[in-house]
RNA sequence: GGGCUCGUAGUGAAGUGGUUAUCACGCCUCCCUGUCACGGAGGAGAUCGCCGGUUCAAAUCCGGUCGAGCCCGCCA
């Protein structure tokens, strides 16, 4: 039966058999080391017999190997305890020497990004590396716990539609059948219409942005947390939704993985429970006040002022997450619901330094909708949108939700400078593979 | 889309006009019985992204081209 490197030391005394990955060969003359690889980490080899080290003669870092031994308690051996008198099966020999190495440290400058994702099957080997995308699975798993704990169902909803997109980034256009259909930029339609079936809803999904933009915060492929949920009291309901889950997800990310996160050189967290609230118009006269930039005139905040109300709240508020509420009516959505003075029912949340979330809270009596819907230039009676409309005619109760970055989240969680170094493979303007 | 910067062994870097292009890791050979980013000795590996120009001489200067990165814009 194959013992895993994490149960090893369990078995102390025991003949074990191993499965796994030749890591890591260090020959000492007589006394040869070996780390063999598994889904838990590493296994420590002592091997004395030079018969046996002759078997990895030629062969590289990746071979995959079973061993026999008998576990040695060995306050020396990292965990603990490990492998002597082994017998070495060679399973998958590996003659081709990798092209990045799999045990040292991998370069994350921007210019090496390169080389890291063309290489990333062999790169994430790297033990340092795989942590990334275990975190970002538990975190995955933290916001389904969350979810469902509050009674969510999750859905799956199509990522091919019709022409017709709800407005914001560019959309991906291809040929379906002869007819043109785009790449879904959001499941925002769908998952509305299921609140008129299920009242609370989520999904985590790809989502497609034609935008050309070049950043360490963008590309074209995202994976996004959508939620939506009715029967809310005021959009005031949906910011502190939003609120507990991701105070609830990251705070747990920092207890579980706090060893992990530290070898990542994750930054200390500093989060409250309440996240302070400014408005739009507020973090442009603070920052002006600060800094003597006049911002007033965006729209938006910039990228300067992302970062800069992160680490004002940090300060001030001991919470690096902030909601900038107020967003301008000019920047909302047709199925946003209209706010007081100019503005619209929503808000971004940041997060050391980048916009993570918009929370909007929806606009979902009938009549109002389709007026938006015809101010924005949007026909209620195309194929796109004549289901989505008939679910509010037949009753759909106040409501809101948000979209939400999971590759941001994991890259600020981390630390990480650049969004693509928490996809596995990252979808931006230059690359398509791998 | 606009601006700026960068392309040198498999990987990461040094080299800003002058003999054979330097270093670290990895790889190969040998030595080494407690390594864990092991250590030591030796070796192989580079048409310096590509094309053209200036010069007695170009990795180095100039022009073009291809590729990449960062910022802005757009966007989430």
């Amino acid at each position: 039966m194959r013992i895993l490197s994490s149960e090893v030391k369990d078995h102390i005394g025991q003949t074990i058999h191993i499965e796994g990955w030749l890591h890591k060969k260090r020959l000492l003359g007589g006394l040869t080391f070996i780390n063999v690889r598994d889904r838990h980490g590493l296994t420590q080899i002592v091997i004395q017999d030079k018969e046996e080290v002759e078997k990895l003669r030629g062969l590289q870092i990746g071979t995959v190997l079973s061993v026999d031994g008998i576990v040695k308690e060995e306050p020396r051996a990292p965990g603990g305890a490990e492998l002597h008198e082994a017998k070495l099966t060679v399973m998958v020999p590996v003659t081709e020497e990798p092209p990045i190495e799999i045990d040292k440290p991998l370069s994350h400058k921007p210019e090496n990004l390169e080389t890291l994702f063309d290489y990333r099957a062999l790169g994430l080997r790297n033990l340092q590396e795989a942590k990334i995308f275990k975190l970002r699975s538990d975190l995955l798993r933290y916001i389904r716990d969350f979810l469902y704990g509050q009674d969510f169902v999750e859905i799956n909803t199509p990522k091919l539609v019709a022409g017709a997109a709800e407005g914001g980034a560019e959309v991906f256009k291809l040929d379906y059948f002869g007819k043109e259909a785009t790449l879904a930029q959001s499941p925002q339609l769908y998952k509305q219409m299921m609140v008129g079936v299920f009242e609370r809803v989520f999904e985590i999904a790809p989502a497609f942005r034609a935008e050309l933009s070049a950043t360490t915060r963008h590309v074209s492929e995202v994976t996004m947390l959508d939620v939506e949920f009715g029967f809310i009291d005021g959009h005031d309901d949906v910011l502190k939704f939003l609120q507990d889950l991701v105070f609830n997800v990251v705070s747990r990310a920092y207890e579980e993985h706090a060893a992990d996160l530290k070898s990542l050189n994750a930054p200390e967290l500093v989060l409250k429970p309440e996240f302070p609230r400014y408005t739009m118009k507020q973090i442009h006269e603070l920052y002006q006040q600060e800094t003597g930039k006049d911002t007033s005139k965006e729209i938006d905040l910039t990228p300067d002022e992302e970062k800069w109300i992160c680490e004002y709240a940090k300060k001030k508020d001991g919470c690096e997450a902030v909601f900038a509420t107020g967003l301008p009516a000019s920047k909302m959505k047709f199925y946003h619901m209209k706010g007081e003075d100019d503005t619209a029912r929503s808000a971004d949340l940041l997060f050391r330094g980048i916009e993570i979330s918009t929370v909007p809270q929806r606009e979902h009596r009938h009549e109002n909708l389709v007026e938006q819907m015809k101010a924005a230039g949007v026909d209620p009676e195309a194929p796109g949108f004549a289901a989505y409309v008939s679910a509010f005619k037949h009753g759909l109760p106040a409501h809101g939700g948000f979209g939400f970055g999971i590759d941001r989240l994991t890259e600020k969680v981390i630390g990480l400078s650049n969004v693509k170094e928490a996809i596995l493979f990252p979808r931006d303007i230059n690359r398509l593979a791998p």
